[in-house]
DNA sequence: TATTCTTACTTGACTGAGCAAGTAATAATG
DNA sequence: CATTATTACTTGCTCAGTCAAGTAAGAATA
């Protein structure tokens, strides 16, 4: 018994493709995250906070900013920089020019972090996602993975308009 | 290879593609879960379990292989049960032939909910991932993917093989 | 200048996931 | 048949993430 009744566009092959993809989302993460935990106890969204800080001027950005280059929420950022502050690896400081803004800084430990790790994640990505591949479905998988941004960007009405909801509460 | 030998190679073209698969991992999970969330309280995960069920015989599975099914382990598996049991859409019971063994069954209500959920999320996946697609992205995606899916399988060396722990404690 | 936004975080309560340590039933072994 | 091992979960602990409710500083307005 399948569920076809309705908008039967989940088959064949559209059906493979999506379930190829499903099963990348479900494993990839985890897998990218792996040599970087196993060596050095830090998530890939951790190890991407102390990257983005090492190639900022100073090595240091306010926070906001440092949630749109980690695609994060403030809140999520603000736990995550707890952590690897505490850990020695960023520093907090209140934004002399706007005092509302805390800006995080690298230190010397944390930038030593970050060199003992980026070749550890490039060997991973390069590992898990670009070597398997022809330079042919690099490019490829460029133009895939925008176009399901785009889709993503304009789905997200659910967002920001409140488009209609069941009323099933 | 040239490629395995310098961590050196995220850049360029590289990086480019690998930055746009980055974005899709970290934002499509959550647009497709967010219908489902929005109009069942549903994750997708749950959502899986139901559907695993609603095509199964008898709508019943062991524990075990539905954790197969759902890419999962026992202990995620095993409270995601309890929480839609609690909501009335499974039931838990000893199986006969082998008082080890759990099996989880679908209810009226469980069938109802799936078939409620079904026509919802298939048209999240189809508006997210292969209607902003060419018929021959769609096979790229497949190809692309299954290729990734081998990498990380082969990289599962750190999970099964010795865990051997870094010295830098 | 005082009051009312608005911005930029931070934090408390809660949920879901992983790991490891149970527990109970079955299988294997002597 | 008693003992030991294995299987199939379940659960306690801990931690990361979300949402909503603070808090504090700067901007806008009257």
């Amino acid at each position: 018994m399948t569920y076809s009744s309705v908008p039967n566009l989940l088959k064949g092959d559209n059906l493979t493709s999506w379930a190829a993809l499903a099963t990348v989302l479900e494993w990839l993460p985890a897998a990218l995250d792996a040599p970087l935990v196993r060596d050095f106890d830090l998530t890939h969204f951790e190890y991407g906070i102390l990257f983005a800080l090492a190639d900022a001027p100073n090595q240091t950005l306010g926070m906001t900013v440092l949630a749109g280059y980690a695609n994060s929420s403030l809140s999520r950022l603000s736990r995550a920089v707890s952590r690897i502050e505490g850990r020695g690896w960023v520093q907090r400081s209140r934004d002399p020019l706007d005092g509302r803004s805390t800006l995080a800084s690298l230190t010397e430990a944390g930038l030593a972090m970050v060199e003992k790790a980026t070749p550890v994640h490039s060997r991973t990505v390069t590992k898990l996602v670009l070597e398997p591949l022809t330079t042919a479905q690099r490019g490829q998988l460029r133009d895939i993975s925008l176009r399901i941004q785009h889709a993503i960007r304009e789905q997200e009405s659910w967002r920001t308009i409140s488009t209609h909801s069941s009323d099933t509460d």
